[in-house]
RNA sequence: GGAGGGGUGCCGGAGUGGUUAAUCGGAGCAGACUGUAAAUCUGCCGCCCUGACGGGCUACGUGGGUUCAAAUCCUACCCCCUCCA
């Protein structure tokens, strides 16, 4: 499998398709929002002509009402992986998601813990009237281990845990494991100087305004589904429901839209760090177009020796 | 021409004599992360020295002044905004 990883608006798809014209491959996505339907300008989705001319996989997979979460993401890719290696078609997985990209690649296995919903609401009420801190304490009563990771404030992965334990009755630090994948993975990584991408980006955002974003909105709104929806609080739909609420003008739902990317960028990079060298870094600063012709070619080179 | 309001750190915006390098928000920087992850949470954030404690310097439009002490009071000047004409 040959995985494309760095932050938002760096080019990674460009990348992909570009390799596609050389090499029989399908594209999984590792893209925590191209899963949902009818958001598709707010979450920069390939085209229908790209998805025409190379399979991709795990996109437009729910209702944007619908849940997902790491463990449905996990298992759909890996029976997109499946399929796609048995037609000896070459995996080629690009994403922005951290958490998913390594939960495939490192061979995380999830805690089959389905979320309660029931617990959560009542350790969520609890932790509104007796604080988190108290909540806290239970967790290093019962997954210590667990505890030392977890900020105290971080409500909600402390109730996470507890409901592990409340199902299985075993701290979850002990059901993490990993279990290294049996083919082998070459890792790319898109970089690029920081003030270089937040112009990308924000050229982006500004396109996707042009493209039609407020309308994509309003359409969503119109088919019922709630700003509080998980989904509908992604960048971009978040902010213009805000401005299509009378609550902040275009031009500042714009600017927060862009900040918002800006820092999920900088969040990109706490995943994909440039000085991990299970990657292999290209540097894309200083071109205008995205991905230009070198590292095409050096990419290309890379992948050919990776197959052969 | 007349009346009034205001100039604070990258931005917005508190603060009206000392405990203020200056609440808070934004931006920025750094970090955690195994069923919400574009989520949730954490730290830093004037400059210089220090790993930290701490120390030094410069700061609230500009120049004077009052005071042991001023972003906060007085004064002159510059600039901005609103209303009337």
């Amino acid at each position: 499998m040959i995985v494309i990883v760095g932050p938002t608006a760096v080019g990674k798809s460009e990348l992909a398709l570009h390799l596609t014209k050389y090499f029989p491959a399908e594209i999984i996505s590792a893209d925590s929002r191209q899963i949902y339907r009818y958001m598709d300008i707010g979450t920069n989705k390939p085209t229908p002509a790209e998805r025409l001319s190379v399979p991709h996989h795990v996109i437009d997979v729910v209702e944007p009402d619908q849940d997902f979460s790491l463990a449905i993401y996990h298992q759909l890719a890996n029976e997109a992986l499946k399929a796609i290696q048995q037609k000896e078609n070459l995996p080629l997985m690009v994403g922005g998601s951290g958490l998913y990209v390594w939960s495939l690649v490192e061979g995380w296995k999830i805690p089959q813990v389905p979320p309660n919903q029931k617990l959560r609401d009542q350790l969520e009420a609890r932790a509104e009237q007796e604080g988190s801190q108290r909540l806290y304490l239970e967790l290093q009563d019962i997954d210590p281990t667990a505890a030392e990771t977890i900020n105290p404030n971080n409500t909600r992965r402390i109730i996470r845990a507890l409901e592990i334990y409340d199902a299985t009755g075993q701290p979850s630090s002990q059901l993490q494991r990993k279990e290294v994948p049996d083919f082998p993975i070459l890792l790319i990584g898109l970089t690029q100087e920081r003030s270089e991408l937040y112009e990308m980006i924000d050229w982006r955002v500004d396109r996707m305004i042009q493209r039609g974003l407020v309308e994509e909105v309003e359409q969503l709104l119109e088919k019922g589904y709630s700003p509080s929806l998980p989904s509908m609080s992604g960048i971009g739909y978040r902010q213009i429901v805000q401005f299509l609420r009378n609550e902040v003008t275009l031009r500042e739902a714009i600017d927060r839209i862009k900040y918002e990317t800006h820092r999920l960028a900088r969040h990109q990079y706490a995943w994909f760090r440039p000085g991990d060298n299970r990657i292999h870094w290209f540097n894309t600063s200083k071109i205008k177009a995205g991905v230009n012709l070198t590292i095409l070619n050096k990419v290309k080179r890379l992948v050919e020796s990776f197959i052969s």
